[in-house]
DNA sequence: CTCGTTATGTACCTATCGGTCCATAATTGC
DNA sequence: GCAATTATGGACCGATAGGTACATAACGAG
């Protein structure tokens, strides 16, 4: 038909990914970008459109391949088991020696640009959606085993998506692995066992 | 001697104090700041050097005016009476309606140009410093009045530190100030009362 | 071999960034 | 009233931001 394309798709947007998840949206130049890339500006605004474009793919791509735990941990049996692995993967995946310290989405969510503002609230209103999700797992198997007493699910989904930002926070501030993990064993103390 | 200033450095810090807050230090453009202060670049310049010295002088009124309950939580008799203070202490300073959303620091530490690396550090940096605090005063005091079991005091000290983050971050999301109150109950559900 | 289509490379655009320069204004000490 | 000193207003600066225009290059279909 036309002309083929002389890039990996894949390999871009692992790339792009990369910077993004290091400077957050707003601080990954569109230099930096083509940089990493290796594209040309023709080449990133015919295929992706925009900036923005670009991020939100890269978005998908991270939520797939780095925030998959999620889904395992919503499928555990009990509520302290949920809670558990969501914190582990959290911890794992923000101080990994092979990524970038802290939270993409974070890392972008916080900055406080008018330009970048509907990016910010649709980051936003993810986290409010998986929020919502732990709840009703938590309320699902809290008949399987309790949660700590004088919680109600709500309470300790924010509880759990609260201390979640906090790791992401530490660890973009070069707090060790070890110290997560150790946050994470004091949050669950309270949480009864399966 | 010679030409008075036409302005109060007072206001025109505390006019710096909620652009800053509000966009962290990068967003927080020049013009940004000579709108909300009154000032001209001159002025600005020849009163506090440059952008940075601007903002460190905004940074030492933020925690004088905004973050003086750290000293009534650090003199608090028990662990559980320190954390409940510091923690309620961020809830109401995050979630005022008064007040620009989330904190100051946080805004600022997690934004990722190399520009703004140094100043991302000295945060960090200072953070970490009020961590050690945290844990030395959790270390004396847990002699009145024990932790929750099985947690040090660095564990202590680093959980609380999280979730002081987390919620600064939840409130830089819109989470309403009574969904951090929760937050902060559940939390301290397993700390021994005095 | 040519045509339609899509990709690429380069030059260019406007807006904005933080910061500087310098002439001018306002004050006090003499 | 004059000199010294400091503050202010405004023009100006180079660098960079994201984004566009357009000419050229590489392919498949006929």
């Amino acid at each position: 038909m036309a002309r083929p394309r002389e890039f990996d798709e894949d390999e871009v947007l692992d790339a792009a990914l990369r910077v993004f998840w290091e400077k957050g949206y707003e601080s990954a130049a569109l230099s930096d970008l083509l940089g990493a890339t290796g594209l040309t500006k023709s080449s990133l605004y015919k295929a992706f459109g925009s900036k923005e474009g670009l991020f939100w793919r890269v978005v998908e791509r991270y939520q797939r391949d780095f925030l998959d735990f999620r889904h395992e941990a919503l499928a555990e049996p009990t509520p302290r088991r949920i809670a558990a692995r969501l914190l582990e993967g959290v911890t794992e995946l923000h101080s990994g020696r092979r990524n970038p310290a802290g939270c993409l989405e974070l890392n972008t969510a916080l900055s406080g640009s008018t330009e970048a503002e509907p990016i910010r609230q649709r980051l936003v209103r993810g986290r409010e959606l998986f929020r919502q999700r732990l709840r009703d797992r938590f309320e699902e198997t809290s008949a399987t085993a309790p949660l700590p007493p004088g919680m109600t699910s709500d309470d300790a989904a924010s509880f759990i998506m609260s201390l979640i930002q906090g790791l992401a926070a530490q660890a973009k501030g070069g707090v060790p692995r070890e110290t997560a993990r150790r946050v994470v064993r004091a949050a669950l103390l309270s949480w009864p066992e399966s």
